[in-house]
DNA sequence: TTGCCTTTGAAGCTA
DNA sequence: TAGCTTCAAAGGCAA
């Protein structure tokens, strides 16, 4: 009995050892250690489980005696059974080790088990919650490293971006910025020449304080009112108008904008100095006919009723040829009056031409496909001159086809009825949706989680 | 010859 | 009021 406790003592001297220390703090550090010493003897050797402590036992805790020191031990070894012992003594360290290992990750675990599971629970949501921004800043990464776009693109908005936005601060009682107030419409494609024009929005055009603007811009739509002298340079007068527009404002006399090359229409300037400017004006219109008004003053958003295709042909051919027949004098087909560009039109408009030149790409859905997704990656100030661009769009529409209606143009694409598909409007992640959801602003509020 | 594709946003319509 | 539809530009493509 007496051989095997010190069998059993010089085998298990670690573990003996750190039960010492573990008590070593007492004061009656021989009776505790003498306690726990056999306590351990007679757990283990009658094979009595010793439930481990949930924490490690502190070693060289820091001064004191160093009663867990191994040579304490030493009187317990059997020296003529010390080589079988050294063998068995170095198993029972690494059953040790294991030990402490299990007893280190248990003590982890369970010291702050509600915070591991809501780490983990952060972690899986947080994942869920930017996988839908990982997969954007997927395709925008491999659309710029496919398109080598080095200075459109900027570092993706979706990382870090907050989960909501405060409302934007945009355009503060109107206005833009010195910088905004022109944008930049420069068409570069194919090598060919820069065709550059602005879009000078001039505040004291389009501001609704303006006085060159009537104070009543809410009029009821379907009164005429003649146009301001500024706006009549621009924008022809509302078909049926009693207005009259100065010959001197007739096409023919008008600055010709430079044609766009490949067929692209040229952004038109939006902004209006007071002499003379053109709000969309495309170089087809800058031909003549194709967006003549009545009055001869030409306009972008008034075209053939016939449609786009007419519409190019006419940019070509129809001039000459209406000289030629003038059968087209007999049936004149009441013009068509486009509907006002959205921020995201402005903005293809503007961009069409360098993605074409960047990516080689000419079929305009795989451009657009581009086109959104650099949109979502403007920034907010970026994008607001768009927006603003397109508010002034709205504005001098409205102001010159006061009873204009976008119901006017219904039904004169033709349009077959789709099938169901997921367009802005209906995706429940679009901005426009998003933006309801968050009770933001439609156009003026920016949406931060669906960018 | 004409509509589709593809994008976002504005406006109109409908329930 | 929410949800849906249509149109605005653009050019290649298919029927």
């Amino acid at each position: 009995m007496l051989r095997a406790f010190a069998l059993y003592c010089s085998t298990n001297a670690l573990f003996v050892a750190a039960g010492l220390q573990y008590f070593h703090c007492e004061e009656s550090l021989l009776g505790v250690t003498t306690f726990f010493v056999l306590t351990c003897f007679v757990r283990l050797y009658f094979q009595v489980p010793i439930r481990p402590p949930l924490k490690m036992p502190q070693l060289n805790s820091g001064g004191g005696d160093d009663l867990g020191a191994n040579d304490e031990m030493i009187p317990f070894k059997d020296e003529g059974e010390q080589e079988e012992k050294i063998q068995e003594n170095a198993f029972t360290e690494r059953d040790l080790a294991d030990l402490k290992s299990s007893l280190v990750n248990e003590s982890e675990i369970s010291q702050n088990p509600h915070a591991a599971a809501d780490q983990g629970a952060v972690r899986r949501s947080h994942h869920d919650e930017e996988r839908g921004y990982t997969d954007k800043l997927r395709e925008q990464s491999e659309d710029v490293s496919k398109h080598q776009d080095g200075g459109m693109y900027k570092t993706s908005p979706y990382s870090g971006y907050p989960f909501l936005m405060l409302p934007d601060p945009y355009l503060p009682n109107g206005s833009m910025s010195p910088s905004s107030n022109k944008v930049s419409v420069v068409q570069q494609s194919h090598g060919m020449h820069h065709l550059t024009s602005l879009l000078p929005y001039s505040n004291d055009h389009f501001n609704t304080n303006s006085p060159h603007l009537p104070a009543d811009m809410s009029q009821k739509p379907g009164v005429h009112r003649p146009p301001s002298q500024d706006l009549s340079g621009f924008y022809s007068l509302p078909p049926g108008g009693v207005g009259q527009i100065p010959s001197a404002m007739g096409w023919q006399s008008q600055p010709v904008f430079p044609i766009a090359p490949c067929g692209f229409r040229q952004s038109y300037p939006t902004s209006l100095p007071s002499s003379s400017s053109f709000s969309r004006f495309s170089h087809s219109l800058m031909l003549g006919p194709p967006g003549m008004h009545s009055t001869g003053i030409p306009h972008p958003a008034i075209v053939p009723s016939s449609g786009k295709q007419e519409h190019d042909q006419y940019d070509r051919n129809t001039y000459a040829k209406q000289h030629q027949e003038p059968k087209q004098e007999k049936e004149p087909k009441k013009p068509v009056i486009k509907k006002p560009l959205n921020a995201f039109m402005l903005y293809m408009k503007e961009m069409r031409a360098k993605v074409i030149a960047e990516c080689t790409l000419k079929e305009s859905a795989a451009i657009n496909q581009i086109l959104g997704r650099r949109w979502h990656a403007l920034s907010r100030e970026e994008q607001a001159k768009y927006y603003e661009l397109a508010r002034k769009e709205r504005q001098l529409h409205m102001q010159l086809y006061p009873s204009w209606s976008a119901r006017d143009n219904y039904g004169k694409k033709k349009r077959r009825k789709r099938e169901k598909q997921p367009d802005s409007n209906s995706d429940p992640g679009s901005p426009k949706k998003c933006r309801a959801r968050f009770g933001l602003n439609q156009q003026t509020d920016w949406c931060g989680p669906c960018r």
